[in-house]
DNA sequence: TTTCTCTAAACGATATATCTTTAATGGTAT
DNA sequence: ATACCATTAAAGATATATCGTTTAGAGAAA
């Protein structure tokens, strides 16, 4: 059947001058960070233009930023495919992760203000009830947006487009993390970061983050891929 | 006029089956990694589409795959252009590469093979060669060349394309940098990076990449950008 | 002279038609 | 039964036509 995706991608608002390829982006990014496009599935354009209302050209522009961020894999064949997880890149990823997300925080520390650090509060009040009620999709975004306040504290930008890249790259694999992490435990350093950060401590800083990632989705995500085979 | 750019792009071999898109991605990337397109300039895609003697479809993927390496820049008013560089991104820019290029070469440590070192023994002779004959659009592609076979030895790869958007937003700046470099020093650090290897000496590796990045832009940069104002 | 407005040209965005490549299918020969 | 080839269908790649937005410049008004 043409248009069919084999598999749905949450609706996000399309505002008034967003262009069709920025709605598309949106869309897929969206999508691949809440994990609701798995690893291994294949992307179509013609099935994704058609499932977006829109043509295969702004689609394919999508596509193709997408696959600059490591976010897709382009086939030999010029198939476009959702890399499949496996655990070297898992553990490259989360290494990565944690060392970019230092970097940043330390270099974002001189810039952060008390205003800021009640704005990621509020942030992480938010993520305490997304986890009440069971919004896990929610909560995904909510942590992102949490770390994304203090790195761009900093105004040279220049790791922020990395980290959001790595991301991209660990968000198909999302959901069989949530899965797992619910099971065990769900919780975050936050706390500890904010703590940190109010007493403008960067190592504690940097062992606050640290501890958030691999207990967040380092130790999860091992499990998965040691459980898997 | 229509189509013209207002610059010179160098022509890069368009070896058959490679895409129009393809070629017009590794025409610019080339463009940007050797400096010929400098920081400011604005990109039009029917200029460049003319110029490529393509289509503007595959030019306006190109410019949207760079623009997702932050290799370019999306104005509010969608015109693209290639960021201009601040004292403040570029200092950013070089300690990512510092780390970066620091955890990569570490990862990558553990599968050197003494075929490897002696390969990358041949390019550092090709530098040299380059520098003997002033060519240094070339002695910048070898540069690259040179550290990218150290690091794609690590078969987990995540890091490199994290490098290459690091190298690709220095290198506009790269005519400016060398002009400089070439007055005072033209001096790399890849004997002690290939001692290092040799001695599979993680620490020292370390060491010498830092001090190759730093002697090679960081020093001459700066200059530059604190000359200019 | 400066500023505002209007209009035309330039340019980006998108839909569509068409071309090319790749995958699938069925039939034939071994 | 299997391997190979031909044919056809599917999907990606590209050129092009068209649409909407932005910019720039001429001319009028302050």
């Amino acid at each position: 059947m043409v248009g069919d995706t084999g598999f749905s991608i949450p609706e996000v608002g399309r505002h008034a001058q967003m262009t069709a390829h920025e709605y598309a982006y949106a869309r897929l990014h969206n999508g691949l960070m809440v994990g609701a496009i798995g690893p291994g599935t294949a992307l179509k354009i013609r099935a994704l233009a058609e499932y977006f209302g829109i043509s295969p050209t702004p689609v394919r522009e999508a596509l193709r930023r997408l696959s600059s961020e490591s976010a897709l894999e382009v086939l030999g064949n010029r198939r476009i495919i959702v890399p499949r997880m496996t655990a070297g890149r898992f553990e490259e990823l989360v290494l990565l992760r944690i060392e970019l997300e230092c970097l940043a925080a330390t270099r974002a520390l001189p810039y952060v203000s008390d205003i800021l650090v009640s704005r990621m509060g509020e942030v992480d009040t938010r993520m305490d009830d997304a986890v009440r009620v069971q919004e896990f999709d929610r909560l995904t975004v909510l942590n992102h947006e949490f770390h994304e306040l203090l790195y761009l504290a900093n105004p040279n930008q220049g790791v922020m487009p990395l980290i959001k890249s790595v991301w991209l790259q660990l968000g198909p694999f999302q959901r069989q993390i949530m899965d797992r992490v619910i099971g065990y435990y769900l919780v975050d350093h936050h706390k500890e970061i904010l703590g940190a950060l109010s007493a403008r401590n960067a190592p504690a800083l940097c062992r606050a983050i640290r501890a958030d990632i691999e207990d967040g989705v380092g130790r999860a995500g091992d499990e998965v891929l040691n459980a898997a085979p």
